[in-house]
DNA sequence: CTCCCGATAT
DNA sequence: ATATCAGGAG
């Protein structure tokens, strides 16, 4: 199960395939990063920054959003999905960070957390690319390879959060996840896995034979 | 567990 | 037609 040598080969292949690796969102300040964010839930980032280009002309501070109305918000945010509960939050998340913080994008992983909207996926990418505090960031990506290359047998994404961070060392936990999901675009999607293709093949155990 | 939900790939 | 996309709340 974990070989630590094992994890060792896997995240050096990784490492070495996606230097360089840095989120896909586009975002000037840490509240952009927040709202783009929230806005990724089920929807691709390359669709989020379409959005948040048009978005961000017109509102762009908490105190813009928290005077919004709602179906403004929601008409600027449509094409992303769930567009009711995404503006709501974004709303109502505004609304917190100018009562509670100031204004200001808090930095820890409790107040993060703590704001609507905001679950731990979400908390932990604004840490990392924000405020370079590291976070193993479980998303549909992370929680599907997790499981493939064997890093944990949980499924509940929480689990897997704390089972990857005994695994990984923390300086790494921030673009190993990124590396992960880098991976799980490219090679180890969800659907049609291009296991012929994948460069840990031989460390995984996981073998999808219905590719065409 | 269900609900929220549009855009794209297969 | 169905599955999936940097999920979170009730």
């Amino acid at each position: 199960m974990k070989t630590s040598a094992r994890t060792g080969k896997i995240r050096k292949i990784l490492r070495a395939r996606y230097s360089d690796v840095r989120t896909q969102l586009d975002y000037e300040n840490p509240f952009e990063l927040l709202v783009s964010t929230i806005l990724s839930a089920q929807c691709t980032d390359k669709q989020v920054n379409i959005v948040t280009k048009a978005l961000f002309k017109k509102l762009k501070t908490p105190y813009d959003f928290a005077n919004a109305p709602a179906e403004i918000v929601e008409q600027l945010i449509r094409p992303t999905g769930y567009f009711r509960n995404k503006a709501k939050n974004i709303i109502n998340c505004s609304k917190a960070i100018i009562e509670k913080f100031n204004g200001e994008v808090p930095a820890s992983l409790e107040e993060l957390t703590g704001l609507p909207g905001v679950g731990r996926k979400t908390a932990n990418v604004v840490l990392g690319a924000a405020f370079g505090i590291p976070g193993i960031v479980v998303d549909t990506h992370v929680a599907r390879i997790a499981q493939r290359l064997d890093f944990s047998d949980n499924k509940d994404p929480v689990k897997i959060e704390f089972d990857l961070m005994e695994i990984i060392p923390k300086k790494e936990w921030n673009d190993f996840c990124l590396h992960l999901i880098y991976f799980g675009r490219e090679i180890c999607k969800s659907r049609k896995p291009l296991c012929p293709d994948c460069p840990v093949t031989k460390l995984c155990d996981y073998k999808d034979k219905s590719f065409a």
